[in-house]
DNA sequence: GCTTGACCTCAAGTCGGCTTGAACTCGTAG
DNA sequence: CTACGAGTTCAAGCCGACTTGAGGTCAAGC
């Protein structure tokens, strides 16, 4: 099959073709040629493209999933590395599961202030896990004790 | 207790003065005087803290965040708007279950390339469902057709 | 042959969530 | 009383992932 313009690949994807010069740009994709000044691409990159889309609902940066794109780039990438990713998402996934349920129980529970909810206070807990913990609350005098969550390559301003 | 400062609100939740003050000038939490030029904030503050931390983690903007938090907030979204947000949530949890899959799938993959692994592509189509979807693919001739997906502003998780 | 209009390049802008720098102000220790 | 250090303000900068705008080019249709 001949290579696709531009337009072409844009319309089928619903990737803007600004988007598609960016990522070529970045190495993301490439271009077979030209037809005039008209970008052309091979038909795969439209698989290609969708394997980015996954990546970035993964949540992954350009620049990871450019790694992982490179010939035998997933192949390349130990075990480790992937299996460090999934787990990476693993945790994400359980935050998010935490937070749903906690989302889904405010959204019928009674009481006044959230907080005054023990279901929901063992959410905010369990969101927490390894980020934060909030300690248990006596009548209404919080007591939150973070963990201290550096990371930022920043400590003290001025 | 005693009001605390903001050196102290830091070192007890891990969050930055400098974020502290991004906070407070965005209106999500207030302090309660000073004490020369130093902000004092009420303990409760730090129950306030783990509660942003708990939405953002949640992928929720501090815009929205901080509509949660007005006084009554979650109780004034109507469990329609909470629930909705617990949907997303949940696709959001579907298509990161969905990617982990894929990964640890191909941590032990076999296949040369990914996409010629019928497990790995079956994740990069339910991955996508909803945003794009990729045809089925005879021998090596993809064919990846996506679903308009218009409209920049959706949420990343992050 | 000329117009058209989609594509091109390059630089700059946008958005969210903070961080950082410069210049300054205090409470406190000595 | 003075110096110090940690706080303060305000404006500007940063990062990622794009988008937008100005000005230029060229294959195709008439």
């Amino acid at each position: 099959m001949k290579d696709l313009d531009i337009a072409e690949v844009s319309r089928r994807t619903g990737v803007p073709s600004s988007t598609l010069r960016y990522y070529e740009e970045k190495g993301l994709i490439a271009s077979t040629g030209r037809r005039g000044l008209r970008r052309l691409f091979d038909p795969a990159v439209l698989e290609r493209l969708a394997l980015i889309a996954l990546g970035r609902a993964g949540g992954f940066a350009l620049d990871e999933i450019s790694a992982m794109l490179m010939p035998d780039g997933l192949a390349k990438m130990d075990r480790g590395r992937l299996d460090a990713k999934a787990d990476e998402l693993d945790r994400t996934i359980q935050r998010l599961t935490t937070i749903r349920e906690a989302l889904r129980h405010a959204a019928r529970c009674p009481a006044a202030r959230p907080m005054e909810c023990p279901t929901f206070r063992r959410a905010v807990r369990l969101a927490g896990a390894g980020r934060f913990e909030v300690a248990p609350i006596g009548s209404f005098k919080a007591e939150a004790v973070f963990v201290t969550r550096r990371k930022r390559k920043t400590g003290d301003i001025g």
